[in-house]
DNA sequence: TAAAAAATTTAGACTAATCTAAAAAAATAA
DNA sequence: TTATTTTTTTAGATTAGTCTAAATTTTTTA
């Protein structure tokens, strides 16, 4: 088993090498709240126990065993993210905390029969797919707002950014996960978004757009 | 916010201590499977804390707020062993070391809403009684097998030992939570016990009577 | 009640994970 | 392509929790 630090960091650059596959020292330090030279210590860590492709000066990779965990750790944080709002009626916005403390939990059993009783959900509350027991999740075919055109319609399924004041400026504005939108409108002053959702026109500067991702 | 370690004592200390309100070091040591010097630092620790009552060679007790904290873990341990038997299916035998785990998940919303959608249970799968979120409970009146006459009858409602070995004597020999049994011959010899269940006898150790509590 | 045994504490060391400050390597700019 | 800046690593220290071995205190026993 691996320490709950080790976890972190194998998470961490999971997430920050998806697009191009390497994650690099000061990425994963901004990314933990950590500095650069412990990450360093870290990575030495986790390449002896190949976890990771590490060479001094150029970034990791994980490798496929450290991806595996990766996943392992993420399948938990959102299948316990699911049952925070399912079952227990938490808000979309209150949950990430508790789930990054519960996706800790080392039992591989409890969590498919967890996965089991909620009925296998295939995204967590905020869109984001949840692996199945083998690792295995769509990666879905999502576009920020930012990057639709106008007139063109979609589904919001899903953000970028979990931060609860994100989250909760988006239920403030009846942008959530589920909703159908329109982009009527792009103001290339500013880049920000005018979007119809239900019978309201609502304006999202572009950082939010950024932050908004739907399903064409 | 207290560390794992930190915990683990405090629930230590207040088993150790259930009887005569104080626990020797010796006694901590080896119920957290560790050495009298280490129980000796964290001791100091905790005494620091104001979460024991601490003199050297003297043994500790707890303060109010360290028992306030113990108990904060046991509701814990025992709605997460709820859970699991109830809700994911695992057997009694099977949670104590997955509930160990998830005791030390910190938030106390969660817990009370955990309570919540399980119906407020009040006594776990093994019997033991869950505190509310207010930390009270019932201390059952339970008599070890042990320490009943013959012919009389009871309820089995808790157990000692929470090992898995032991518990799956017990469902090998029906003698499970719930049932009702009569106590029919104690040898002399071995202090063993013979006890009717359903329409069987059941001859059981002198241990085993000791681990086993009904309520008469 | 003095000697032996048991329990507990102290002293000093170790590991995991972190930090600051300094050194080294890589990237960028003049 | 040399100088500067940025990034990364190394060196050395710190904290929490643990350990072994030695010292001390308490308890037991003769």
């Amino acid at each position: 088993m691996n320490t709950l630090a080790e976890e972190n960091y194998l998470k961490s650059i999971y997430h920050l090498s998806v697009n191009d596959g390497n994650a690099s020292t000061n990425q994963i330090a901004s990314s933990l709240n950590t500095k650069a030279s412990s990450v360093t210590d870290m990575l030495k860590k986790l390449a002896d126990k190949a976890l990771i492709n590490y060479t001094p000066y150029q970034g990791v990779s994980l490798t496929p065993s450290g991806e595996k965990i990766a996943i392992s750790i993420i399948r938990k944080h959102r299948l316990w993210e699911y049952f925070l709002v399912e079952k227990l009626n938490f808000k979309w916005d209150q949950v990430h905390d508790l789930a990054e403390e519960m996706e800790h939990i080392s039992s591989e059993e409890l969590i498919d029969r967890l996965d089991k009783f909620m009925g296998y959900p295939k995204h967590d509350p905020h869109g984001d797919p949840i692996p199945d027991c083998n690792g295995r999740f769509n990666t879905h075919e999502l576009k920020p707002v930012s990057a639709v055109t106008v007139n063109q319609s979609g589904i919001i399924s899903g953000v970028r950014d979990h931060s609860s004041s994100f989250l909760q400026y988006l239920d403030k504005k009846q942008l959530t996960i589920g909703c159908k939108i329109m982009i009527t409108d792009i103001i290339e002053y500013d880049h920000s978004v005018v979007v119809q959702t239900g019978n309201k026109e609502v304006h999202i500067s572009r950082e939010v757009a950024n932050n908004l991702l739907i399903a064409l």
